[in-house]
DNA sequence: CTCGAAATGTAATCGATGATTACATAATGG
DNA sequence: CCATTATGTAATCATCGATTACATTTCGAG
């Protein structure tokens, strides 16, 4: 994958065509490039989902802009990234929901299972994305307000749901916090076992991954589950 | 941190002192340097510990050695990481059995508890080195034969202490791959989940931390016992 | 409509990094 | 004792994130 020639001329862009990008929404944007910005988030993506390093500049010469472009848009790599960040988590929040939207809204601890399940499936399916988002690793996670925001609804939303099984009588135990964070425990720990590979050294196959994650939260519902 | 002179002119090393260096293993080893690989090694160790980018160059600049000097001891920085995760995974192992040396014997569940806080307590002490050999994202996890023994040791280790769970009645399930499972998944889930900054967002203090772990692996043992 | 200010992109450059090479030197062993 | 070999140095490359000076396009006020 090395071995990328330096000395391309850059094609010097003929700029003919292109007649003028009239806007369309009331926002407002399109200036040379159309909108970079948007574009150099897609790009930063698709470079994680492809496994390979996110660089400011192999972004850029996907968007075929200069080097120095991405720049005017973002201050550094690390808003780039949160930028991305943002963009993941959208998705990933999105499509919990979608799931949590086709369970029982009756039976709280369905809806968990339901949850943990869609949780592990996204990790599996965007295993980049699902590490940009999580790790912080990858920029200061604390400075993006919408990413706090969708994180924490998200927290919220477990949170209700073992509260509305709390009243139902449904659990053994009325430490709510310990329960909580025990199964987001799990969840997590689990999709990262698998995105970190520690699986194949427990002898678990990749076409097992999923049912054994079912397993794994039913056993735990099981074990908070009251009788 | 940056700005770091690059032009100087290195001391030029009088090399008048350092007798002979006997060597003292039947191994032998003392050249030049006496054991630059050694002294990388626990010099990138000290660059995790310190949160800081782990870097060949600056490994060697700690050494007082030439930018090119360790790579006559290691391919690539990846072998140099792959040693270091080595390295980080000994002292692991080495903590946990000291830890599993003090719990009773006798009773398996409680082994496992034991084990549970050991592990989220190093993670906890060492956030670099945990990262480093837990993640794989340094170097191909399996190019080391011997993080692979250690790692799958310590897997076997969990494994007999739940068989023996199960062989003393102790055991709701007879599932031991799930609970097994389940109960790494948790416990990992739970280190990451304090290494990856994820406890503030869920109301968790850093004092509270250590006593949560307790809980909550109270909590999954009580879930999987009997009755 | 026009013209200047602001927004956006380019080109060149910097220091740092991982990696490779040619060369020097010190240790080992026949 | 000396040649082989292990070890380290110096120089060099390409890539990266970042900054700066400069060019060009867009927009809006008059």
């Amino acid at each position: 994958m090395p071995a990328r020639q330096t000395s391309k001329p850059q094609i010097s862009k003929p700029q003919t065509s292109k007649p003028r990008a009239r806007r369309q929404t009331p926002e407002a944007r399109p200036y040379h490039h159309g909108d970079l910005r948007r574009v150099l988030i897609d790009a930063a993506l698709q470079l994680a989902a492809e496994g390979a390093e996110v660089s400011v500049r192999e972004a850029a010469r996907r968007a075929a802009v200069s080097p120095g472009a991405p720049f005017r848009h973002f201050p550094n790599r690390d808003a780039l990234m949160a930028a991305v960040a943002e963009e993941a988590q959208r998705r990933f929040r999105a499509e919990i929901e979608a799931a949590l939207a086709e369970a029982p809204s009756a039976d709280p601890l369905a809806r968990f299972r339901a949850f943990g399940i869609a949780y592990v499936r996204w990790a599996m399916r965007y295993p980049a994305h699902f590490e940009i988002i999580s790790t912080g690793r990858y920029f200061a996670h604390g400075s993006s307000a919408e990413l706090t925001r969708d994180n924490d609804e998200l927290v919220a939303l477990t949170e209700r749901m073992l509260a509305e099984a709390a009243e139902q009588g449904l659990l053994r135990s009325t430490d709510l916090k310990r329960i909580l964070i025990a199964g987001r425990a799990l969840i997590y720990g689990f999709a990262r076992m698998n995105l970190d590979g520690h699986f194949p050294r427990w002898g678990v196959a990749e076409a097992e991954v999923e049912r054994l994650a079912e397993g794994v939260i039913d056993l735990f519902i099981a074990g908070i589950g009251k009788s």
